[in-house]
DNA sequence: AGCGATTGTAGTTGATCATAACAATCCCCG
DNA sequence: CGGGGATTGTTATGATCAACTACAATCGCT
């Protein structure tokens, strides 16, 4: 089939991160996780006490779509919130969030490496420069 | 604030897919189009009287999501059906959807240009490549 | 003639994102 | 110190995209 598509790098873009982004969920989804749960517990994990605006700031999710992602780690116990000031609360991993997110990282970093061994190796090194010029 | 993903390319591949995606959506907007929606008309004008299951294929669609979205392009004028046989319909542009797809392809080039424009020179031949290596 | 595969369709579900609105609180400047 | 603009968490709602199941009709091949 005659394809205008494939030849424009956002196409690809958008079906690369696809592919790659549905796998992934998979894997997440073995632990009970998806993959913005995952980033959350990654981010809490290196920043305790961040708040859920600075969270999401910072990972690309508005505030009010925080609520339910927060409450559902939450609710499975995985995080836990402590009043910062009368406004803010800041988040921290429970120890069954420690353990939950070392498997994440885990599930993660496998994938990640093997994401990285599929492109060959005289583009992979380009990948995440030009990655990064398009949305930082 | 303390990043353990930017430096994944899993991860950026999906802020960088995102941030392009939303970006062209916007565009198309203007002309009264989605991504999805301007793909098709793309690859039936490259590939007139294609069946939809032919489309979705290419396209990664699956053949019930591709109802709505054809539904949504006929009831637009932009498409007509041609029964090939008894269960297969060809697909073809109507003279609306030529112009739309000139228009369409008009938005989706320049995008793809800006886009291509804002990788440094040294990576940019090398990222088209490299996420074909991860999706096709 | 018949059986497995394909096609189009309908309906439902879930995940992700965007947006608007609101009350409570914070922070800074006059 | 007081007040106004900004920030925080939250509720609610809608749009988009995508996955799944199921079904009837038809095709293609043996």
């Amino acid at each position: 089939m005659n394809d205008p598509l494939t030849a424009f790098p956002g196409y690809s873009l958008r079906r690369a991160a696809h592919a790659s982004s549905s796998e992934l969920a998979n894997r997440l989804a073995a632990i009970g996780l998806r993959q913005s749960d995952a980033s959350v517990l990654m981010l809490i994990g290196a920043n305790p006490s961040a708040t859920a605006s600075a969270l999401g700031r910072h990972l690309a999710i508005q505030r009010a779509n925080m609520v339910p992602l927060l409450k559902r780690l939450e609710d499975a116990g995985l995080i836990e919130r402590a009043p910062i000031d009368g406004k803010s609360q800041g988040l921290a991993l429970t120890e069954a969030g420690q353990d939950r997110l070392a498997q994440a990282r885990q599930t993660i970093e496998s994938f990640e490496e093997e994401l990285f061994l599929r492109i060959p190796a005289e583009h992979r090194e380009h990948l995440l420069p030009a990655l990064e010029a398009i949305w930082r």
